[in-house]
DNA sequence: TTGTCAACTGTCAGAGGCTGTCACTAGCCT
DNA sequence: AGGCTAGTGACAGCCTCTGACAGTTGACAA
């Protein structure tokens, strides 16, 4: 069992994380102050860079851990399977997993208005996006692996983790600028966009019709 | 013809560019201060901040302009023409015109060294894709009207876009962490990467032989 | 030419994010 | 019990960015 001190270690950080995700959901992100995050948690501001490195990292501290899901559910997606379809399988398990992930750490309502509030900010729209380039390359690297494939040779796994990734972006958009902010929502429009893809490429959209 | 006063300030600005593109390129993003800027330009560091919203402004003000190029020429393709081919020519097309579209502000030297900084620097990265994601909303309303399909209903334009501009990231990366920084060389990757979504998609990358 | 107006600029003050330092307290361990 | 160390608060400081105010310079008409 852990001691004492790393549970009062781990109260801080939540209380942390905790305030500073209510704090920037209602009154917004750029008008929160590290200063009101700390004194909400009951802190001094100093003891606030000591958990988190920035107001930025806080606000990801979540998002952190649905990404490290995903990339462990790529991780575990059988060997045969296509590339593109393991993807799939994984984004979509995710969503259903969701609970489990973020549970421990805040409710997910919280989570997913903390989504919302990323993709209207643009500062963390920016962090958000980067995040995601820097995990594309992970997943790039992971695909390349299974393949067996050189990643740095062939530009096949980037350029296929690249567009998933634009599809995703595509979804979370939509999903967030909707008005059903359910999990149901979100899991059936990544399906439907990833089926379009196809269509999408081929042009010709005015002939071919519809969804 | 223009006034003292705008040749004067034009002057100004464009002193502050090339001071700021100078230190950024050369010591990095995040040793060069404001003021280090102002310094080099002459002028008081309120005065750069009348020209520029921040420092990321300053850094990306010349990526702005091919920006603006490139949505012009996609604007500028037939209409008959495929999205995806449109997409294709446009960027093409933009990299043959570069020198036109840069070298009135500064160096296409200079530019290219800059395009590279920002590729290594994690809080221009970030920039940089939050402002290429608003490029793929401009071009994907271009081409929705282009398409006459309706953008918010129809998730291809979106989809479209966002494929294409995943590929062109891929390449932007390759190009600036290759050794060839030629105009040439970022030419024929991007042509070469585009050929390459399809075969990226099927999957099957061990059977298939090759490029 | 000269006076007036508007534009441009510099100086100053301040908020907010972030970091380094230092001393102090609380939990841990022997 | 007492030493050790992680965690903390208080303080000072740097850098980005903004607002307020005053001085300067170019534009333009009388």
């Amino acid at each position: 069992m852990e001691t004492l001190r790393e549970r009062k270690k781990q109260r801080t950080r939540e209380a942390l994380l905790r305030a500073a995700l209510e704090l920037f959901t209602t009154r917004g992100y750029e008008h929160t102050t590290v200063d009101e995050i700390a004194e909400a948690a009951d802190v001094s501001q100093r003891t606030f860079f000591r958990y988190f490195a920035g107001k930025e990292d806080v606000a990801f501290a979540v998002q952190g851990m649905t990404e490290e899901h995903f990339v462990a559910a790529v991780r575990a997606r059988p060997a045969g399977e296509a590339p593109m379809e393991a993807l799939r399988q994984a984004v979509l398990e995710g969503w259903d997993a969701i609970r489990e992930t973020v549970e421990s750490a805040v409710p997910v309502e919280l989570y997913l208005r903390m989504y919302r509030t990323i993709e209207s900010t643009p500062a963390l729209l920016a962090a958000h996006l980067r995040r995601s380039a820097a995990t594309e390359e992970t997943i790039a690297r992971l695909l390349a692996e299974r393949e067996g494939v050189d990643v740095d040779a062939d530009p096949r796994p980037r350029l296929a983790v690249a567009v998933f990734g634009g599809v995703i972006r595509v979804t979370e958009r939509q999903w967030c600028t909707g008005d059903d902010f359910s999990l149901e929502a979100i899991r059936q429009l990544t399906a439907s966009h990833l089926d379009q893809v196809g269509p999408a490429l081929t042009g010709n959209w005015r002939t071919t019709e519809d969804r």
